[in-house]
RNA sequence: GCGGUUGUGGUGAAGAUGGUUAACACUCUGGAUUGUGGCUCCAGCAUUCGCGAGUUCGAGUCUCGUCAAUCGCCCCA
């Protein structure tokens, strides 16, 4: 009887039912806090040339191996948007939005993204993100702002119990030297380390310090520290990113090895997890400063910051904590109907809903019982009866579900009648 | 991409050592009550155990493959 010819493919999923009340909420929880701090909504495309994603020697696992790209009829080549960062970008250099008199231009946007990994709870191949842009100016200010905007949406969905990792790149002078420093550093022990380790060796030293396959060997310990390579414009931005977490209350974690994924980013890096770091995809939203990115697409030189938000992380875990709560649906009037009373009972059901009147009816000619039993569910405030008496007179019962009186109304009176007890 | 666990109706699930009507509960549908519900009682609802193949006289139960979920690795949101 029911086989499934079909099913959604691996790492996608259906929302419906409930869960859409949910992600409403979610969506309006991030709509208000995104207005608060002055971010406006834009809308890019799901997919992009695939350049737009290629960074020059890109060495991050989601470019160069989880990207879902592909032809199209013209032979162009595609892909769907892995990340939402560079195609922001792409809109803010394609429509000269640095032309605009107040910078930074501070921009949101919501919608799904694509990557072709093994799923897993909280990790899937099609979901979606809340990402947030500041682009234009470059202040450790406006870092602190992205993350207190993070953490509002965050706290407003009722998760008290994040921590903010935190860490700094240095700009591009600091990372220089750090990164000469790092490859003197594993130049001796390259054999000891993973594959991975050695490709990043080449393409970008830093992210062997988040290497978990290694993490253990000795020369993790001594390998030099970031920090201790930072020019004095770098350590003071830095200092003052910490002090302006610290001055709004927002718990974070210095973590030397804290690089993440992404090749582009400059100074500031953050990644949002509970404390209690249950699970291994337990980072609900996570990003940092680019300064490159935009000259790098052919616009001025000037910087941004932004985060990514799992929104479906996000949604696990306010429902794990029971932080947030939808209302139950709920209907003004059920039309019951019984014997045959032609188009009548739906005559009516159009009527009250003209009126701005919530309303459902019986279309399968059910017992009795069983339109009441539907009412109940759909906890209707009024019942309307109609039957073949009330057809041909012209009048309804109506029936007030909390005192459960009843009484003969006249069709012209139904939507007064009704507008009383609701 | 690698390793572990799991997969029975609309739902939750039972189903030692393979044995032939797939338990039980909820929901749903019909009836008791030919036009008044939420209680009660009765009846019905899986030709079939994710899908495919194999072993066997016989498989939901064993084997292999496959798909999917989940966990760990990797990676990240």
């Amino acid at each position: 009887m029911a086989e499934n010819k079909f099913q959604a493919p691996r790492g996608t999923q259906d929302i419906y039912g409930e869960d859409i009340s949910y992600w409403k909420k979610m969506e309006e929880i991030i709509r208000k806090q995104c207005n608060l701090y002055g971010y406006k909504e834009i809308r890019t495309p799901i997919f992009e040339h695939t350049e737009v994603f290629l960074g020059e020697n890109d060495s991050s696992d989601m470019v160069n191996k989880e990207m879902y790209t592909f032809k199209d009829g013209g032979n162009r080549d595609l892909t769907l948007r892995p990340e939402g960062t560079k195609g922001i970008i792409r809109a803010f250099v394609e429509h000269k939005m640095y032309g605009q008199p107040d910078m930074p231009v501070k921009l949101f946007y919501m919608g799904p993204m694509f990557r072709y990994d093994r799923p897993q709870k909280g990790r899937y191949r099609q979901f979606n993100q809340l990402g947030i842009e500041a682009i234009g100016a470059k202040s450790p200010l406006l870092d602190v702002e992205t993350i207190a905007l993070g953490y509002a949406i965050v706290k407003e969905m009722g998760i008290n119990d994040l921590v903010i990792l935190i860490n700094t790149l240095g700009d591009n002078e600091s990372r220089n030297n750090y990164r000469e420093a790092l490859k003197q550093h594993f130049k001796p022990h390259l054999n000891d380390l993973c594959a991975d380790c050695k490709r990043r060796y080449q393409q970008n030293p830093l992210r062997i310090l988040d290497c978990k396959v290694d993490k253990g060997h000795f020369s993790f310990e001594q390998a030099p520290k970031c920090r201790d390579y930072l020019n004095k414009e770098s350590k003071q931005y830095f200092d003052t990113v910490i002090k302006g977490l610290e001055d709004l209350n927002i718990p974070y974690q210095i973590e030397d090895r804290l690089v993440r994924g992404l090749d582009y980013y400059t100074n500031t890096v953050y990644e949002a997890v509970p404390k209690d770091d249950s699970g291994q995809q337990s980072t609900v939203f996570g990003g940092g400063q680019y300064d490159g990115l935009v000259e790098s697409f052919g616009g001025e030189s000037l910087a941004g910051v932004g985060f990514g938000l799992g929104m479906e992380r996000l949604l696990d875990l306010a429902k794990e904590k029971k932080g947030i709560t939808i209302e139950e649906e709920k209907i003004d009037v059920y039309v019951i109907s019984l014997g045959d009373v032609n188009t009548y009972s739906s005559k009516i059901t159009e009527l009250l809903r003209n009126n701005g009147i919530k309303t459902e009816m019986d279309y399968q000619k059910r017992s009795l019982k069983a339109q009441f039993k539907s009412a109940d569910r759909y906890k209707a405030k009024a019942i309307i009866i109609v039957g073949e008496n009330e057809y041909q007179d012209n009048v309804v019962q109506i029936k007030d579900t909390t005192n459960k009186t009843q009484e003969n109304v006249e069709y012209e009176k139904i939507v007064e009648k009704i507008k009383n007890i609701i």
